[in-house]
DNA sequence: ATGCGCTGTATTATTATATGATACCTGCGT
DNA sequence: ACGCAGGTATCATATAATAATACAGCGCAT
């Protein structure tokens, strides 16, 4: 079927098996066979297979009446896993509770993931939006405040290539596309070491980041505190918030 | 190899690429190849082809200079999903980041895995060991404050065969194994609708839990409140944590 | 330096095993 | 009562996973 990847240690069984899994997302939260089969694009027998299989390995929930697939709870034993295998997580998550605590507001361990922020950790501190208070959500790098602080930790070609290449999607109405105005926010929080962005991802949500570096001054991740435009200006955000954040990313 | 399951709708290979994922865990966080076929019991080559074949699916990253295996990203994607498709982290995060302002303790929502509970969303307030603050853990149901009040609303044969069988396993030298004063402590859950435990998966940590019931009683979730005992007694629980863990529990 | 052992990588013949077409069954809506 | 959609079960076929084997790289001890 797929005519790539012809390799004979790729085991395209299990690729099938993984797409089923991937399957699931924000606007499909359990699917049935033919669902599946259609947006996986695999043969209908196979998903039957597949999903059957997943199953029987506690890897899909079946509701007995409907018969619909619903991602089970080893999903999250995957991501406790996950937490444990990451260094970071377990050095930053004492400092991320203090800061939510000193705060009262949202504060987040975001990772670079190609292209992308993949939220990590998240402690939400005030009511929001549901996708911004589970860990795992992942958004476009270059227009987040994360993203920002993180490229700008790079080299100069690199950088240069990461505003270049990088996909970017518009999430809100304000959501910065403009490559020429993300290089020049980049450009600054290499200066100032930090990166504020409004109406990114969500409306009113204001995002502030502090890049988490290695010794080699290079960086792949950041700790992040989402607040709201209605509460907080920026020159509140500056000294109320961002003295905080930037001590506890330079621990790190 | 395994002689079982040789019904033709069951896909082995899918089932051996879930073992190496499910290879890694607390103590295993990176897993060279000859490390994986050693937990997994599969064929060095196998493991070499299943790995391989996870790792450009971008399942698992691999470390150039060393070549060990480890979970990547997508295993907290995954959870993403899932917590999407769980109905009731959505219902429940506004209650439970609400719960953990108002009380600024560590705040739980947990749900019955088969005989364990899984911690599904945590939000910790202060500091605690790492195993205590990330989701996705799971600990045996019936030694603990969320199981026990769950087991709770039971009818009284699934309750007698939930204390009679599901299995238990000391995690502190005061972790409750037998299973008489079990079956007093979930009875008494009965009775007061909620459920105290002490030192049973941590030294020092005190657990508090309210069911989360279904329309007709039954239930499989709840919320659960950790709190350090050098902090707090069970009188000062009672009148400060537990109303509003009540309520919280039953406005779900 | 030299050789040994360990771990990861690549290749191959063999056949076990995934495949997908097909037929059957069930429940729902008309 | 009927048709249809979605789920289930069966089976012949050849694809694709298997495991044995050989090769390469690295560290360690002699």
């Amino acid at each position: 079927m797929t005519e790539i990847k012809q390799n004979t240690l790729f085991v395209s069984t299990l690729a099938k098996g993984l797409r089923i899994l991937q399957a699931f997302d924000e606007t499909h939260t359990s699917l049935s066979l033919t669902g599946l089969a259609q947006i996986t694009g695999l043969d209908k027998s196979s998903v039957q297979r597949l999903a059957n299989t997943l199953h029987l390995e506690g890897m899909l929930d079946k509701d007995p009446v409907t018969r619909r697939y619903r991602p089970s709870h080893a999903w999250l034993s995957l991501a406790y896993s996950y937490f444990w295998s990451d260094p970071l997580v377990a050095r930053a998550m004492p400092k991320l509770i203090d800061l939510s605590q000193r705060l009262g507001e949202t504060v987040n361990l975001a990772e670079l993931s190609g292209d992308r922020i993949i939220y990590v950790t998240r402690l939400p501190c005030t009511r929001t939006v549901f996708a911004a208070s589970v860990p795992g959500r992942t958004v476009p790098a270059l227009p987040t405040s994360a993203g920002q602080v993180i490229i700008a930790t790079f080299p100069p070609e690199e950088r240069a290539a990461a505003i270049r290449d990088w996909h970017v999607k518009a999430h809100t109405r304000h959501t910065t596309i403009d490559r020429k105005t993300l290089a020049k926010q980049i450009e600054e929080a290499a200066k100032t070491g930090h990166a504020i962005t409004t109406d990114q991802m969500i409306l009113g949500e204001i995002g502030i980041a502090c890049a988490i570096c290695t010794p080699d001054g290079q960086s792949r991740a950041a700790i992040q505190c989402s607040v709201s435009s209605h509460h907080w200006d920026k020159a509140r955000i500056r000294s109320e918030i961002l003295p905080w954040l930037m001590d506890a990313a330079n621990t790190l």
